[in-house]
DNA sequence: GGCAATCCATACTCAAGCGTATGGTAACCG
DNA sequence: CGGTTACCATACGCTTGAGTATGGATTGCC
């Protein structure tokens, strides 16, 4: 009877997973593949790759092995379909919205404030990441990292940068953005303060984006 | 009797690691505790430190496990033993030979080349970046990365910029190091070739480092 | 040359975690 | 309302890797 009470349900969507529904009625809903993903990305992007088990999964879930076997063939076959899902629905939607602005010197300012007052969706980024030695995992993360770096570029090059120059521009620029990641929520280097991060996102505005 | 023809000997120093001795007569030296913790660097910097087992280890090194335990207590022990040893003598030279520079304003290109030109001494630390879910390895990237960073501040504000200024430029600055690291001979985004990555860095140096 | 200390091999135990087998229960449908 | 399907529990086997126990071999030293 203990372990029913720490469950992950499905309708904690997808950047706001992981929330125990302490104190709610146990609401046995049964599973369907999908929560299992769900549920993944939220344990990847807390606790990283590494820790994604079927059994402690199970136990969040409130469930036992016995279920998982039957939506998935294998733990590796969770891996994948977690993958894909977050390389689906789980970015876009930020590129997407910069790209609808019109002024095209506007659009990288925009993005880079975009970027850093969201850093919630950039976790499962981060924690694939430390990941890169797992080999399935690598080409997801290489299709799409090369998305954002060709995003960058023309937006670098729209913004009045030559082309090889707005190549290089981006490789920087992005660059500084996977190792900030890297620095801050996974290293806690000295935790920045919210002005001082500010700050931080103003000046690599000046010193990265052409005037 | 097989088995035995793959070693890692101590003669192949720190940065030289894990070269097989092929091909040379077993010269059947016993090991000592520092062997195994440089074979273990060897071991975290071309396969991670999940990789490291005892093991594995072992075989490497032409014994059984029955040496390990003998030098080490756990394999915990044997982490944090090759951790304070990279963190004692892997790095410094660079940051020591930099300071030597008279002119504060060649120091930072200089530095930057330098860095660029021999990526070998940073597999341990892009390694270390991908293990900071373990633990152990937190404190140690934290006092490195930190050391780092204080020095690139000073090398800022000797080239002339204010100190809130230098301060986010170093921060940028190492966040790009380090994102680079990542997406580079971790992933294998579209593999920059030479020339491409001599002009990268060079545009770095025009980006970053102020005139 | 013999005795310690040092280093290593062999043979175990134990826990974790993946995967399987099989039976049980809840939902849906005719 | 009876049966089929979908979902889950329980109990097992198997492999991997950490750690232990103990005896054998090698080195240094007197």
């Amino acid at each position: 009877m203990a372990g029913r009470n720490a469950r992950i349900t499905k309708d904690t969507a997808y950047g706001y997973h992981t929330q125990m529904n302490v104190g709610s009625k146990p609401e046995r809903t049964r599973l369907s593949a999908e929560d299992w993903e769900v549920a993944a990305l939220g344990l990847i992007a807390e606790q990283g790759v590494g820790a994604l088990a079927v059994e402690a999964l199970a136990r969040q879930l409130g469930v036992t092995k016995g279920s998982f076997y039957w939506h998935f063939r294998t733990r590796e076959a969770l891996l994948n379909a977690a993958l894909e899902r977050w390389e689906q629905y789980g970015e876009r939607e930020i590129i997407d919205e910069i790209a609808q602005i019109s002024d095209p010197r506007k659009r990288l300012p925009e993005l880079f404030r975009r970027v850093a007052h969201e850093l919630q969706p950039h976790r499962v980024y981060a924690a694939l990441l430390k990941a890169l030695d797992h080999p399935q995992v690598v080409p997801v993360m290489a299709r799409v990292s090369q998305r954002r770096m060709e995003f960058l570029t023309t937006a670098y090059r729209e913004a009045g940068l030559a082309p090889p120059q707005a190549l290089n521009r981006a490789r920087l620029t992005y660059a500084a953005y996977v190792g900030f990641l890297q620095l801050n929520f996974t290293l806690g280097l000295p935790r920045i303060n919210h002005e001082e991060f500010e700050a931080y996102v103003e000046h690599m505005i000046a010193t990265l984006i052409p005037a």
